[in-house]
DNA sequence: CGTGCGCGTCATATTAGTGTAACAATATTG
DNA sequence: CAATATTGTTACACTAATATGACGCGCACG
């Protein structure tokens, strides 16, 4: 599990960019930058960072816009987002809470301010569901641990097994199709068959055994659902 | 699915387009040709494609200036693009994206990867209609679970019946013909006897059970109805 | 440079869902 | 009430969708 956490930086303006770049590699953040809302998207999909640095302003699609684009998307919804702005725009503060930021940095701001706020913002909404030992029925999985356990024995998993429940246990009574669990656990740029799902599905249902696989349930034409109750 | 894909390759050389097509439409989507912008520009206007697939090199207007001229205009705006390049030319992909292309595919690719990645941009860019709940005299139809219940009991349904309820609790109180129903339910191009649907509907009542399957009314010499007013 | 493990794909088995036809029941008409 | 039109029901063959087991490949680790 990586501890480096990925930041996509979005600004029209090249030399901002690096500079924010440059800041934030120094304090160990891996960076990706695009210089509008289509690129900054595509990246998304493909690199899922784990949170966005957005202009206020910008050429096309402006930051709010793209913000409350990304808050819609289920994919995108809990993204992290910090809203950068000029200076003097106070009012614009409502307008970019609203739509979903998390923080809001008004240009200029020190390298040191950025990394602070960047940190705090991370800090609180990782834990967010994410590293939280989630469990149903007697089946936790624990994130931290990077454990699952029934009744408190221990239950093996593979990588994939293991997202793969992780993302279930965090989004219960949904159905999904096999497509967007694609999107979801395997991630945006890869290319597998669809079919392959069924097998991952069969996996994590030998590894829960007779007493919880009833959990994973079949939606006939559709895809499959994670619930604790039954049919 | 329900309503097929079109897509419009773009390319001058016939042989790459054919080639597309045919895997494409062994992919179950339907294909439009073009070999220049112009003709392509008319192809959109005309038939409205789903996405665009678009050759990196083109003689008069490029890929990347064509792409932007449908960004451009805001009918053709959020047309999806994935753009096709040679190999060897990473630099372009940041040009692409730049453009607006929202993914970015290198030849060679196999037409496996092409499906692939055509599936997920449309997903992706097909906006999820937000689907709630409905729910009618304790029976309740939940379209993100895909689940139905009476009074918090699960009800069995098929595929077909769940769409034929989610269908008219979407409808109520409005009768349609077998034909009507043939058409919304089950999809604009196939062909199946209209007798049928009193197979769905028999199916569907007796799922919903004697508590509610006063709800599925029959029309006598029309069809049928859902409400919860008896007639 | 083997070796083992996890992953993706296939081929095959299994099961669930569909459409039709045939017959029963019920309404409609005159 | 008879004759006819329409809908209800059921059984069944057929298809589509999912489950399962096996295989080979690539990669991390020794």
């Amino acid at each position: 599990m990586s501890s480096t956490k990925k930041v996509l930086i979005v600004d029209d303006e090249a030399p901002i960019r690096e500079m924010i770049a440059v800041a934030l590699e120094m304090a160990g953040y891996e960076c990706l930058e695009a210089e509008n809302a289509n690129q900054a998207h595509a990246l998304i999909v493909d690199s899922k960072p784990d949170m966005v640095l957005l202009d206020w302003m910008m050429p096309g699609t402006s930051g709010v816009d793209f913000a409350r684009r990304l808050r819609k998307d289920e994919l995108t919804a809990d993204m992290p987002i910090i809203m950068l702005t000029a200076k003097g725009e106070e009012e614009n503060k409502i307008k970019g809470l609203e739509s979903g930021a998390d923080d809001f940095i008004t240009k200029p701001f020190s390298p040191r301010e950025l990394v602070a706020r960047l940190k705090a913002v991370l800090r609180r909404t990782t834990p967010k569901g994410v590293e939280e030992p989630v469990s149903v029925d007697g089946l936790t999985l624990d994130p931290i641990s990077h454990r699952v356990t029934a009744e408190g024995a221990p239950i093996e998993l593979g990588p994939t097994e293991f997202r793969l429940l992780q993302f279930f246990m965090t989004h219960q009574d949904r159905a999904y199709s096999r497509g967007q669990l694609l999107d979801m656990v395997w991630g945006g740029n890869v290319y597998v068959e669809e079919r392959t799902v069924d097998v991952h599905i069969r996996r994590l249902r030998k590894a829960l055994g007779e007493r919880h696989d009833y959990l994973v349930q079949t939606v006939r034409g559709t895809g499959y659902r994670f619930s604790a109750n039954v049919a």
